[in-house]
DNA sequence: AAAGATGATATAACAGTGTTATGAGAAAAA
DNA sequence: TTTTTCTCATAACACTGTTATATCATCTTT
């Protein structure tokens, strides 16, 4: 961090500001390439000397940028939400409200396929002892937004609080995350139906039962 | 391994065998300090040097024993799905059973909240390169064996196939899953709604809607 | 029984990890 | 200019999994 000088400036080109400015570009450059390096090469290949010298600096330059590990790996933590909020906002929102859920998750499930490393720092432990801070954690819920909104445009209007909805995007998604959870581990490679129709089976389940206007008390 | 001598042994008392029993015991012996360990101070604890300093003898010995260290966590990998077959085993059958299902659910949660170091060798990556083999994932697979029994129990006799139930289980298992990994994630830490309550939500959905009769197809 | 082969195991090394202390060089301030 | 401050590359420390070496006991053979 640099440190306030006791004399004031106030010149039109701020210097520090310009300086600053391009700290951070340099910063989403570094995240760019520590992003391509795990997708490429997954999460072993996240060493902090391999990703000094695919950036050509050295240790030293991370640890005052990230401050350790942990602080890069959040950063990735954040990405990867990010990435998944993009993903939502993509699906197109057509037909019925019911479908438009389904989309979403079947969107979601297709993120977690292909970007697996990203997932697996999301929500599989593969860095043993980091553990994403609880800001860092709420800001991550807030790229399923979209999944809330849909629970509620669902239901008649204002039937229920933004809290139900979320209780039940949170059920929607636990029954998703658990599918691809167990579909990564290899436990749903096994000659039958595909894990994709096992996931429409539980989700339509899981919806029907919760969502359908008839089966809600009022 | 022991080579095969030429000279044949006919003895009563093999004392190749008593020397193979005791290097069983003692590999159980030291399986049990592992499990202890894990258990007591996480995967991180987990190293090959401290392994054999608690046991007291050098890494060598360990691997000729286990081979590596992937050797060694297969071993806890197995013992896990062991631990969750005797935890089911343990849920009193008793009501209606569709309760028999609920009460093998919540006991497998409890499992993996009480066992949450076990829980992230069996289904989180805290090992990164650690990857079960396709034949002890299957030999896991069987500790779900009294769920696919008691999802046939809970139709008509002979009205599913086994692969039926199985698909069945393995659905009301990923709902499971994916609820107490968003729980130990600390997605579900929030005011409101206790997990437990929500898991209930979700496996009530899944199992009215995969299994009451009025809903089957014949 | 003596000599040789075989097996087990402790020590120490190798290559890698995250992290940090050291020191050198550049930039800013005086 | 001199002095202070800041940046950053090098090298070290304490770890990790794994293995080559060497020692020692045991077993086999002569």
């Amino acid at each position: 961090m640099r440190k306030n000088t006791v004399i004031e400036k106030s010149g039109v080109t701020n210097y520090r500001a310009a300086q600053d400015l391009h700290q951070l570009e340099l910063r989403k450059g570094i995240l760019d390439d520590v992003s391509d390096l795990l997708m490429h090469e997954g999460t072993a290949a996240l060493s902090m000397r391999r990703i000094a010298q695919l950036v050509g600096c050295s240790t030293t330059v991370l640890y005052t940028m990230f401050g350790n590990k942990q602080g890069l790996i959040d950063e990735l933590y954040l990405r990867g939400f990010e990435m998944v909020r993009q993903t939502l906002e993509a699906v197109p929102r057509s037909g019925a409200p019911q479908n438009y859920i389904y989309a979403l998750c079947y969107a979601y499930r297709n993120f977690a396929l292909t970007h697996s490393t990203y997932y697996a720092i999301m929500f599989l432990k593969v860095m043993p002892e980091y553990t994403p801070s609880e800001a860092n954690r709420q800001l991550g819920q807030k790229s399923f937004q979209l999944l809330v909104d849909a629970v509620q445009d669902c239901v008649t209007p204002d039937s229920i609080t933004e809290d139900e909805a979320w209780e039940i995007a949170r059920i929607i998604w636990a029954t998703v995350h658990g599918h691809i959870g167990l579909e990564l581990a290899g436990h749903f490679d096994y000659p039958g139906v595909s894990s994709q129709q096992m996931l429409e089976r539980a989700l339509q389940a899981i919806v029907e039962q919760l969502l359908s206007t008839s089966n809600r008390v009022k």
